[in-house]
DNA sequence: AGAGGAAGAGACGCAACCGTATCGTCGTCA
DNA sequence: TGACGACGATACGGTTGCGTCTCTTCCTCT
């Protein structure tokens, strides 16, 4: 019988204060003082604040994203930028991913939350794809995916996440080519 | 005439618990304790968290790592992948640097210090490389610095430090590989 | 109308840490 | 040998957060 409004209230409240002050220094207490709400409630609901983190981290992150399909790899591939670019770019995200990133690193639950709602998803999106890129004779077959996936979102992340450097124009565009062009095959000898 | 041994010790100490707890939750009480020092000791030489914390990363940062000359481009890669691969497996560093990283987004000073001790270093070296790179005609004049070394950082720092994931062999020189090719010309059309 | 349950408020004792102050100890230098 | 200064230890009052608890109010069912 909880309600949602409540509930609603104290999500909020959480990224809020997560983007704020970090994991490490959010307390329960400042979470409900910012809800406008009483620390029965978020007990109520959940029983510590790493519980509490990852219910609400998980369902925010629920996005259903869909895998583009443009018909061309450097079509998908920047469509794929776009669309972490734009997730990345929503400040509270950029202030809370890389400060759970960084936790965890120290804390099991938090890098198994992380790993189902981020990584997952967004491995499956660059399998499908990557093999159609295969299926349509764009990639050779033996690609590396996993290397592939890091090239493509490893320079984004780092650009937007780390150095918290603009986009300028064009990046997105020139990465995604150079990153098609890497796919392609002009991959160098690998010794 | 603050002693040298208990200076140390509590730079060891600092970095220590930085590594296991992280900057919020690091208390000088802690720091004091793990160095085997009073906190007098502590305060003795710096006024706050934030000023002993960037004074000791600061030190600590101070590599002086030289850019590698290898006669190619892709060897230059390789090269400065190699370094930044092995300073990003230390377990402190890999622990404390996504920490800090993620602190700095809301703390100035501390953006400042990593922006000074690690980007400028790592920006000078690339552009070194790249500079002999265009130089020697391996890559156009008007080559794209900064996306080049979003391609070569990102993708490492993204396996090594968000993803923790380990490096499959050749990863790196496949990733060399990859990026000298991207840099030398195959850049697609930037539209 | 009456019961149940969730709400906000806040007191409780406990613990950690803050930054400061005050000890007595010890090594160094003149 | 005596002054000096950094040392570890520890106590201080104050703040913050913990997790539990009680209390009253208020909404919603039936």
């Amino acid at each position: 019988m909880l309600q949602e409004d409540v509930t609603v209230a104290i999500h909020a409240a959480v990224l809020e204060e997560l983007a704020a002050v970090g994991y490490g220094r959010m307390s329960i207490e400042a979470v409900a003082r910012r809800a406008g709400v009483g620390k029965t409630a978020v007990y109520r609901r959940w029983k510590s604040k790493l519980e509490m983190t990852v219910a609400v981290v998980s369902q925010a992150a629920v996005h259903g994203l869909r895998p583009p399909d443009t018909g061309s790899l450097r079509g998908d591939v920047r469509a794929l930028l776009g669309m972490l670019a734009q997730a990345l770019r929503h400040p509270l995200a950029a202030q809370i991913i890389p400060d759970l990133l960084a936790e965890a690193a120290r804390n099991p639950e938090i890098a198994r939350t992380l790993e189902v709602t981020l990584r997952a998803a967004r491995r499956d999106m660059g399998e499908v794809v990557i093999g159609r890129a295969v299926a349509r004779g764009e990639a050779p077959p033996g690609v590396d995916v996993e290397l592939a996936l890091d090239m493509i979102v490893g320079p984004l992340y780092w650009r937007l996440a780390v150095a918290r450097a603009d986009l300028p124009d064009g990046w997105l565009d020139s990465l995604a080519s150079a990153a098609a062009a890497a796919l392609s095959g002009n991959r160098g000898d690998p010794a």
